[in-house]
Parts: structure tokens; sequence; C-alpha cells
DNA sequence: CAGATAATGACACTCCTTTTCATTTACACC
DNA sequence: GGTGTAAATGAAAAGGAGTGTCATTATCTG
């Protein structure tokens, strides 16, 4: 079962994707004028390869392992800038909703293990036909969407059996 | 534009629906073991009745109109025991996500106007087709999911015109 | 290398929510 | 209808998450 101590489920070995995302991350707060620091590096460091969402607290306990001064205002204004730059999001459950992840491209959807807490993200097909419907029958201007789904993730399904 | 502080808005007239969802409530309540006392009913009335998610501030102000001695706490526990028995849910926005409101029945999707904050449920065609695709491309076992809309409502888009 | 200023961490503070506890109230039983 | 028991209440206090303040440190520019 998932918990929320065990790091080695929320902190996987940096891939090459994450890296490119370090990488372009960084460019952006550069590019935003904000400046790059150990401390900084670390935490995006850290969020960029994550296959969770993580809390403000997670983040600072994975970011204190490299960064032993690190306070947790530094964490959270960190995730402020990031999420500004719409590099992360937050990621709402039902057991809270102060979890962040890097941020979906186009029309990506959210799929969240409610087993380990593994967070994907998948290309969703359009569902501007479905919403155009929706708008026609409630008069809403529709014009956004949040759509996650809930399961159990590959790993878990076969430890189950 | 929507203030919170403006009651009209979140909370109507109670009709005929919002009626037969009191009185089923109540039964709910009294079938669990709870007791009926003044200030649960009074409760248990603005919710049903609301058209709007309302936070647990906001129940304890309009509470504290029918019922001045009310406490926060009350408030609190209110919710707690509805949303145990499934008769309201917390509802997430980008502001916050201690908002409650009504539950939603069987296949129903949520709609949000980011102006007024109305919330209304619509009656989601099926989704499973795309569910199912989702799940085999991902090898996720897909369980449950939350679709939420965001837009404008009727009324006020024809403020907006 | 030096100056300007962004970023940091410690501390204090606010806001939301939960816990504790004595009092009040609803319901079941007679 | 009274009466007893246990749930429900409200006040006060405690807990926890997140935000401001400020002196110090670190980054980037020139």
């Amino acid at each position: 079962m998932y918990n929320e101590n065990d790091f080695h489920y929320l902190y996987a070995t940096m891939n090459t994707n994450a890296t490119d995302l370090y990488q372009s991350w960084l460019s952006s707060l550069q590019n935003s004028g904000y400046r790059l620091t150990e401390t900084r590096r670390a935490l995006v460091e850290i969020l960029a390869a994550s296959s969770h969402a993580l809390s403000a607290v997670e983040l600072y306990d994975l970011g204190r392992r490299e960064c032993p001064r690190l306070g947790l205002v530094t964490v959270y204004r960190t995730l402020e800038k990031l999420e500004e730059l719409g590099l992360i999001q937050r990621v709402h459950q039902p057991g809270g909703c102060h979890m962040y992840l890097r941020a979906a491209q186009g029309h990506q959807h959210l799929l969240l293990c409610t087993a380990c807490g593994r967070a994907e993200y998948f290309d969703g097909d359009d569902l501007s036909t479905f919403m155009n419907s929706v708008a026609d029958q409630s008069g809403f201007d529709v014009r956004d969407h949040w759509l996650q789904l809930f399961g159990l993730c590959q790993q878990c399904r076969d430890h189950d059996l």
C-alpha cells in the first residue's frame, strides 16, 4: 500500500525526459529573470523527475537531502514561481489538494493510481464534441475542464495478484 | 462579478426539489442514528437549497441568520456527517477545495460558473468508451473519474452580453 | 572584482480546522 | 407526560498549513 514516507515511490531516478524537463525549466526561470541558485536547482530537479504529485512538505523533505539548510518557506516560494510559469500544476485528490506535478501538455489528462500514488498523463481524445453537447443542453459557455481518472497502475495490478 | 459576501447569490429561495432533498437528508441522518436538532435542520436546509458550493464559513454565516448561537465547530461536524452519508461532496476549484455541494447522482458531472460561482449538474454522456481506450493505452485499471467543466452560466452570459 | 538586488532561512503571525470539555438537547423508555 | 442516557452543542484552546517580515547570503551584471 502507498506510504507517504516511502520516498522510493516518490522520487525515481532521473531519466532522459526528466533531464530535458529539468534543463528547460531552468531556462524558463532564467528567461523570466529568476536566478538559478543551488536550492532552486535541487527543487526543480526533484519535481521534474517525480512520478508522483508532491506536497510542499514532501518536497521539503526530499530537498533537505541535497540542501540540509533548506527552509520550508523557500519550497513554497519555488512552487509559486514554477506554477506561475505554468511548469507545474496543482493536483486535486480526495485526500488532499495541495500536491504539485509537472503541468499537462496540450490535451493531456491525469491518471492517478489510488494504491501507490503514481501520476501519469495520457493524451486524451478530444472531448470538444462532448463539451459542445453539454453547452447546448445547459446554456453554459464552457471554457475549460478538468478530467482526472483514478485507478490502479500496471505495477500495482501485478502486485495484487 | 461574483462577490463572496453577497448571499443573494448563495442561497436561493427553497424550491420543490430542495424541499424533497431536505426531507430525504433528514431521513438519512435519522436512519443512521443521528438526531435532528434545530441547528442541524437549518444547516441541512441551507445546503439542500444552495445553488452554489459553500465553504464552511459561508455556511456558518448563513446558518447564524436562523441560529444566532451557531458555532463554526458545529458546521464542520455537520459537513462531516453529510459527506460521510454521501449526501454532499467537496468541490475543487482553482481558488480553493473546501467547498461543499449536494452530491452528484449517478453519472452526473459538475458545471461551474467562473463568474457567479453557480454550480449545476448535467447528466453526462457515458464516458466508458473513452475510459476503456485510456485503460488499454495506459495499462491502468480505471475505476473512477472526476470531470468538471468551467464556464459562464446563462445569466452571466446575458449580463455580459 | 564590486555593486545591486534577488533569494534564502529564521521567526512570527494569520487563517482554517480539529480537539477538549462542560452544558444543553433530543430521543427512547417507562 | 416525565425521566435518564447519550448525542449534540458552543466556547476556548490547540494544531497545522501557508504567508509576511527582515537581516543575511548568494547570484548575476557590468
